[in-house]
DNA sequence: CTCAATAGTAACCATCTAGTTACTTAAGGC
DNA sequence: GCCTTAAGTAACTAGATGGTTACTATTGAG
């Protein structure tokens, strides 16, 4: 039964002629990250929303409530979406310095490729938080990634490669901040410096240059 | 004549009681930098900037032409206000490591202490600085910046404290991003990592992590 | 085959919002 | 003291915007 329900369901969205919830369904969600990441949320138009789905207006209340249920559904997704390609990186498992270049690297590269990450996070700080604090399955998805830093760190310390005492959740701030800022402000940036802050070459350059700043923070304080 | 007119202007200031071009203008100016960097440029209501004003929603057209003549004023004199603070510095007297902790300390309490500048930039760049590359005004202001922090790497080169080849623009970017991310993003930080980051000491400790990053960093690599 | 539940549509509306119009009042050079 | 220019007010409007109503079509369990 749920085999072939499943088929029909793959015919419909195959000729994408009759009805298809999980699709109408998904087709608003990313519509809607689209919309409010490039707007904002107070930017972000209804009707626009709606129009890039290729779906009724009325459809959108339908599955999320009001504009502002689906601001958190966009909010949730997106945040699962970068904390469970972290937990894939497998960290524990690495020689701590090459760890901990995966992560510093993988985290720049996730920013290169989901400015609608960057831009949420802008949209939600802009906000207080509101929406986030509101969220019951936002908290849950981060304990994972300050027990792999933690892991890295202790092993790293006990192998002499690390400096010692080293707070996890600053040091992944850290690592975020340098990409961060980066990327979400290359628009300002490019513009009072006068240099293209997205040519390719000047991110892979900012890539090393993140990694280099992570690793010699923490290179231990008695080698110099 | 001058002094006789700027005489009365500060009298009729002191009452509050007849018009005052000057006072008005700076009160719009005031407003409108704080409900758009509260809310965003379009979250920010043009009646709730003229009600913050105490002032018709008339003068506001009069004196900036309309919304976005109103909120390119706002980013040029919150541009400005920064870049100014820098110059007044003087660290090209400094010793080069005491001179980039006086660089780094001041970027970091800047971002305390004004919290609308972040606000703007985040506003600025979702709109991909479509006003920003307008402004005439703006980018001059920060040739002083890259050129104050040019000198203090080559000194710092020529005296060994410094690692050589180190880009002004991409350091400048460093030092701000570290800053600039936590504060920046402290709300939803917090929520995610169930801790305060605007606890008073939670503060103090960024700020010394940040001096350290920056000058571990800078540390000649010769020297490991 | 039937029928209750769900998916989907089109037209509508109360409210809000940036910007305007038509007008009054003060300033200050001559 | 006159008179042009700038500062200031109140009431209004065209269009946009989030959200709703009343209705139709499809689905799939029994």
């Amino acid at each position: 039964m749920e085999g072939s329900t499943s088929t029909r369901r793959e015919a419909l969205r195959a000729s994408g002629s009759t009805r298809d919830p999980e699709r109408t369904r998904a087709a608003i969600l990313r519509a809607a990250t689209d919309e409010i990441t490039a707007k904002g949320l107070t930017g972000a138009r209804v009707d626009a929303i709606a129009k890039r789905a290729g779906v009724n207006k009325r459809m959108l209340y339908h599955y999320f409530g009001d504009k502002q249920g689906l601001y958190l559904a966009v909010l949730e997704h997106t945040y699962s979406a970068i904390r469970t390609a972290e937990i894939g990186l497998n960290l524990t498992e690495l020689d701590p310095v090459a760890g901990m270049r995966k992560l510093v690297l993988f985290t720049w590269e996730y920013f290169i490729e989901h400015p609608e990450f960057l831009s949420l996070l802008a949209t939600e700080n802009m906000n207080r938080a509101a929406y986030l604090k509101k969220s019951q399955s936002i908290r849950p998805l981060h304990r994972p990634l300050t027990g792999m830093i933690e892991v890295l760190l202790k092993r790293g310390e006990a192998k002499g490669v690390f400096r010692k005492g080293v707070d996890p959740v600053e040091l992944y701030i850290t690592i975020a901040s340098l990409g961060f800022f980066y990327m979400s402000n290359r628009h300002t940036l490019s513009t009072i410096f006068g240099e293209d802050l997205s040519a390719p070459k000047r991110l892979a350059a900012r890539g090393e240059h993140i990694v280099e700043v992570v690793l010699a923070y923490l290179e231990p304080i008695d080698n110099k």
